[in-house]
DNA sequence: GTGAAAGCGCTAACAC
DNA sequence: GTGTTAGCGCTTTCAC
């Protein structure tokens, strides 16, 4: 048997099966005004029979709504990410749009190369989840392919604080730093170490500027504390844990500045045999859901990272105002298990 | 959403400012064969100073390349899926494709939308990540609508038993589960339960048959043993445990059909003081990152979820061939710290 | 209420 | 090696 060529039926095929236009067709099956509902509904019918999906490069080509968002994250496999994410497609899927997941890897160039791709799909929107760099320059070609694609009508979010001005969701990583390291400091904690990811990032600088503040606010001198940057990861958080133990000594509790060092930081507390927290207390940052099921859990602060991938696809949706709007989300201290009083 | 962009160059626009026709601009920036190097050089200079951005709607249209795949998942917060959600998304990095995420929330009908919205992006291949459903019937629609995909030139790959007829990546739940089993019958353990998820799920249906080979291997009946079922979610492992602690007092281990429900079961047996493994032994199931970081550390089978992604994306975008192939992966069992001898 | 026709931006024959 | 042109499948005026 000859294989007859086998493409999907376009609408033309449609409407020549519903005995009607083109043009009728188009406007049944959008749900456009000025068709009968008579036709509309036979046409539908005859389209669902057929197995017709419209075609959304066509769709689009021809000037219809762009049903597509571009989300940009370091690494998916990241808890972090991934609950941001899981907040998006949430809200993508209620709305009827499809969402683009691309890596960054935290690398400016990627991050670069992957806002071109979207641009190329032309997504209607594009929200960037992964933290800002401090140094303004590091982004400044993101920054202006952004602006490229906010002018021919593009939206932009962003989660963090970034200098693209742009819409933005801004956890209040600074409150809930200084809440953290209260904390330990109310305790009686006063040997603490911070394990940090690369100071370049928005979020650790913002994260170390309110452990900061909290020793200012006890009257306690800050530029003593040991600062251990490392990779934002749970292997940089190992890496951080090992060099703490060999060249401070002294340390009391480590300050982990997310969820996944604090993990690193934990296991190889474990692997060491230094007791959490009767010999050292631990801390971590954004509340990953596992945080509360580690042993011991973990003392964190939590993030409402589904909620803010919701806020920022909501925020990159509506009507772009004249200057950039700002969502704030909280950021509130969970004292679990991992922190107690300082060896006496 | 915005209508597609206004003031975005075109490719006629980059032609016009480089001198020369439409189709020697095309042929430059695809880099086609044709071009003098001179020429093509200065239409990419052209449209790098334009700032330029194919539209790949119109490309796509026009008969070019897809280049977008989708990925089904039943939730990306999920570290199951975000951990095969990465490996495709490494992959797609690489080959220059962009991935679309679409949630199912284990729901068919949610599915079948899914795939509905991806067709209608013209994507050039779909991967279903979500467990099968051991009632065919069940998925008789998606399966309709993926054949029809297939048909009109589509590639799909599916992770996990299916009854889709497709290229799949197949994980070996079967011989998985049947080692963790037969690790805690070599323990001692004789009374254990099982906290599994749906068994309308392919994954938990093969992984309880496994733990039957075990049992039948040991000459142990195994008819007699509790299978508790819950969501195939940490708060599904907490039902369970609780019931399992409720209604089968006796039993010295739990068996949980994924890490997620493990950590559950774990949570559950800490708040209820029960001392893991000394009184009770836990398993859990696919070897989530945490899962090592856990306290205990959790006893678990390894499935490469990274790698798992990777090959789906791969055998998708390979050439069709005549009959579904099958990637088998293998399931390792990793001995951690939650499972012990049974309380003599 | 319905249809005809002009594009949307691009690729790929097919000329030259 | 380069240009011309015919669509790809759809939405949307603009007639009727």
């Amino acid at each position: 048997m000859p294989k007859a060529p086998v493409t999907s039926p376009r609408l033309q095929d449609v409407a020549e099966a519903a005995g009607v236009s083109i043009a009728t067709a188009s406007r049944s099956l959008s749900g456009a005004t000025g068709v009968s509902a008579s036709v509309a509904e036979r046409v539908r019918e005859t389209a669902r029979a057929m197995g017709y999906v419209v075609n959304l490069h066509a769709r689009s080509l021809a000037g219809g709504p762009t049903r597509s968002v571009g989300l940009l994250v370091h690494e998916i496999g990241d808890p972090y990410f991934s609950e941001i994410a899981s907040g998006v497609l949430g809200v993508g899927s209620r709305e009827g749009l499809t969402v683009q997941i691309c890596h960054t890897g935290r690398d400016p160039e990627r991050e670069l190369a992957q806002i071109r791709t979207l641009v190329a799909h032309r997504v209607g929107a594009i929200i960037v989840a992964g933290s800002g760099m401090v140094d303004a320059a590091t982004q400044a070609p993101a920054k202006a392919e952004l602006q490229a694609f906010r002018r021919s009508g593009g939206r932009v979010a962003v989660i963090g604080r970034h200098h693209l001005g742009v819409d933005a969701v801004l956890p209040d990583n600074t409150e809930g730093a200084r809440a953290v390291a209260q904390h330990l400091l109310d305790l009686g904690h006063r040997r603490i170490a911070v394990a940090a990811g690369s100071r370049q990032l928005t979020t650790v600088a913002d994260r170390i500027a309110g452990i900061e503040a909290a020793f200012a606010a006890a009257g306690l001198d800050f530029p003593g504390v040991p600062v251990v940057e490392a990779d934002f990861t749970r292997a940089g958080g190992k890496v951080a844990a090992e060099e703490i133990l060999a060249r401070h000594p002294g340390v009391t509790a480590v300050l982990a500045l997310n969820d996944d060092m604090a993990i690193g930081v934990l296991s190889t507390l474990r692997a060491r045999g230094v007791s959490v927290p009767a010999q050292m207390s631990v801390t971590g940052f954004d509340d990953v859901a596992v945080a509360g099921d580690l042993a011991p859990s973990l003392t964190t602060v939590r993030l409402p990272m589904a909620e803010m991938g919701e806020q920022a696809l909501l925020l990159a949706l509506k009507e772009p105002g004249t200057r950039p709007r700002r969502r704030h989300v909280g950021a509130e201290l969970v004292v679990r298990d991992s922190t107690g009083r300082p060896p006496s």
